[in-house]
DNA sequence: CTCCATTAATCCAATAATGATCCAATTGGT
DNA sequence: ACCAATTGGATCATTATTGGATTAATGGAG
């Protein structure tokens, strides 16, 4: 029942704090041996009381990534620590450990090609199930319900290329999207101007499906991804 | 993925949204250990009212694949998802299952924009490595020790597009040389004349990379795939 | 009509987060 | 040596959040 209690309270909202400092530490903000801010301001740049921030740097302590003196402050450890040693499990963990700009590649060799069998090979209900996640994605309320009808199209498109092996090696990289890391990258580039030019672009992939029209659909959704590179990587 | 049709149908019970959150922990966008949203989040997102919602959260709480807890929250079961392996394990175990027909898509999906990548990004030691495969397939003396050297000119190849998710996904994919009905298909179908048409195709490959002509290299290797397919699959 | 699922409106209980206050160790200047 | 300011350490009452549960109203399908 404690690992378990542990486990979920990793993913709580109180440590949405531990995973921005954990960030900070791990792209060299704060480098090792770094004096952090003292706890009065980082509670007011994140936004959290005194007592919730310090139960996150308690964690941050206890995993050895920081150490505190009264009096002092709180210092980033000497030794950063290396990763999360993984077990040296197969495929996963390297997937995981995959850049955003290595998906984004792997996601424009396949994504447009599989737009275009799918042109030929997508069934009414394919069709239909895009034309569903369009519209939840247009009236999605927030950016976490976009994103998530934003994929389910993008597995509907591979979907309807009808080849399984490439819609599980795509469920398996799609996996690596709900890291941490990757969020953050995904909710700083997603303003609501570049949100609106995705559905643009989404509705002419699905449209150019709807027509039987291979090569616009492969073009269309090959500038949907170029785009989202260039506002992932580019900005 | 009928359960999408939440929307209009007076289908929208509670049991599509079982369906609905499943999904989203199948393909990943709940991961485990993933807080999922509050009820009275869902309940707005899935346009139900909090009782069948809570209904629904009720069914995957009794198939242990969420946990609830008062005043914390809900979450996605360590154990309910593809879990330890992962999705390394689980694709690796449904690429064997994989047709031919989809492994030669898929391979000539990616691998001849890979073959572009490389003109670009090979390095020296990488086109050194394809000639030293090039002179040992020809030199090979049975169908199985071509096939190795075949099979090692193509993951150099990958390789040097200089992508590692690519090149785990393609090693992967790869894995399925060793599955005995594969091989059969490859023997029956590599004749002295086929072999010989393969390392001249090959070589025209290897001389685009070595001139950096991502065109020449794509389209090469691209016509190559092409063959391979029709002599493996075609009549 | 009845039956059943859904909806809507409350209230409850467990947990998390907050705000305020005081304590203890360290630092820097006098 | 002393003192004031700074900084982390700790506790407590209060508020907000979140799942749990009940009840009455609504609305089709048979």
């Amino acid at each position: 029942m404690d690992a378990l209690n542990l486990r979920d309270r990793a993913a709580s909202g109180a440590s949405a704090v531990v995973a921005l400092i954990e960030q900070s530490i791990a792209d060299g903000t704060w480098g090792p041996g770094t004096k952090l801010p003292t706890e009065r301001e980082l509670e007011q740049r994140f936004k959290v009381s005194r007592n919730t921030l310090r139960k996150s740097l308690r964690v941050l302590e206890e995993q050895g990534k920081i150490v505190r003196h009264v009096g002092r402050g709180s210092f980033v450890s000497s030794e950063a620590a290396p990763k999360d040693t993984g077990a040296g499990q197969s495929l996963t963990s390297r997937i995981i450990g995959a850049s955003p700009a290595e998906i984004m590649e792997l996601r424009l060799m396949v994504e447009p090609q599989a737009a275009e069998l799918a042109a030929g090979r997508a069934t009414a209900a394919d069709l239909q199930r895009m034309e569903e996640c369009l519209t939840h994605a247009e009236r999605a309320q927030d950016i976490p319900e976009f994103e998530h009808w934003d994929g389910m199209l993008h597995v509907a498109i591979i979907g309807a290329a009808k080849n399984g092996l490439l819609s599980d090696v795509y469920d398996a990289v799609n996996a690596i999207r709900n890291q941490p890391e990757w969020a953050r990258l995904k909710v700083r580039s997603l303003t609501p101007a570049r949100r609106a030019v995705y559905e643009e672009q989404h509705r002419r992939v699905v449209v150019a499906l709807h027509d039987r029209d291979g090569d616009q659909a492969r073009a269309a959704l090959q500038e949907h991804l170029l785009q989202v590179r260039a506002n992932l990587l580019g900005s």
